[in-house]
DNA sequence: ATTGTATGCGAGCAATCACTCGCGTCACAA
DNA sequence: TTGTGACGCGAGTGATTGCTCGCATACAAT
């Protein structure tokens, strides 16, 4: 951010970039996603738009920033919930949570995960994978006699890993498969390999 | 192709173009990979280029196309070789053979995972994964003793996915996992879920 | 040798893009 | 009311891009 925006004004008009930036980016894709063409769907000059933002990706990491921690925060949630259950009924929780917030917004799903240079660029990937990574270790750490795995980073790597690509291309793609049929594929998958 | 070589010298600077269009991309990125510079790495001028290719994309489809095309032959090698043997000493073979392959050229798998936005075009997806799935589809049919799965396609379309997905990110984010184990660990995984 | 075609060149065009700057307007404090 | 800084505008700049076109050269067939 170059500067705060202090006035009421000012914040409203960060907000409709924000969501401008979003939309273009839904609807026309990120190749579209140029700062001229964010100005005229936020109603705003391309001027104004460099009074907060310090340049074009800038305003792209708020858009994805807030997307994922929005959907990193629905899974760990229900990660929560679910920290202190046993067996196979926490991993199908927890997979159906992870269904429920990636449906959530497919379109924007779409880009983040298949157009978006900038997902990629090691740093600041996947606020989602991190997290839910560490989410896991700890319920995989916490319960040892659930796993027969020796190397547990590497068994949550793995499952955590599976899971989310799994997950991600079923939403996208929308395979000839039922919801629950995947959900029982998906805990028979990490089931057969963690739990005795 | 807008136009086919007819000479040797012609066919040559296709070739030498092609060429120059995987090294750019390799050691510059995909933002790099403009016209200009492709036909500057080719010692070419762009007017040349485009005497054999229609636009810029053209090029990077034969790129792409050769590299899949390349990878998919050595892991559909492996996986022939196989078709007969029996049990998870299979699947070791064949994700051993799948690591070899993607190790081969780390560099353009990167850019092509990671960074081109033409990887995600649904139509021409993954020569690799289709290809690799149809065989996957082969093995698993013809030995439905070995899965206690019951729908086989979905068995195939999920192990497929996650194979795929773990050997291509412990390939690109090298994770301090030894080669070996993570084999195993990928045999667990799908033998856990497949085999009783 | 001549002619027709394939080949190759590279300056440059039209479009686009990220971004700036000078100027006018507005909100708010005194 | 007035002064000051926050705010907002949008034409414009410099750079880059994908791509074309007129022309020169190399080759092949006669």
């Amino acid at each position: 951010m170059r500067k705060q925006p202090r006035q009421v004004r000012s914040r409203q008009m960060v907000e409709r970039i924000v969501a401008a930036g979003r939309s273009v980016l839904v609807e026309d894709g990120y190749d579209a996603f140029s700062t001229n063409r964010v100005a005229a769907a936020a109603g705003v000059s391309p001027g104004s738009l460099y009074q907060y933002f310090p340049d074009k990706t800038a305003i792209l990491e708020v858009v994805v920033d807030r997307y994922s921690e929005e959907t990193a925060e629905r899974v760990a949630a229900a990660m929560s919930d679910r920290i202190g259950g046993t067996g196979l009924a926490v991993v199908r929780d927890i997979v159906d949570a992870l269904l429920t917030a990636l449906e959530a917004d497919r379109a924007l799903l779409r880009v983040v995960s298949e157009e978006l240079p900038l997902a990629r660029s090691r740093a600041r990937r996947d606020t989602l994978e991190r997290r839910i990574s560490e989410l896991a270790a700890t319920y995989l750490l916490a319960r040892p006699e659930h796993s027969r795995r020796p190397n547990a980073p590497m068994a949550t790597w793995v499952t955590v890993l599976a899971i989310e690509t799994i997950a991600i291309r079923w939403v996208l793609d929308q395979p000839a498969i039922e919801r629950d049929q995947l959900i029982d594929e998906i805990v028979a998958l990490v089931g057969g390999y963690l739990v005795s």
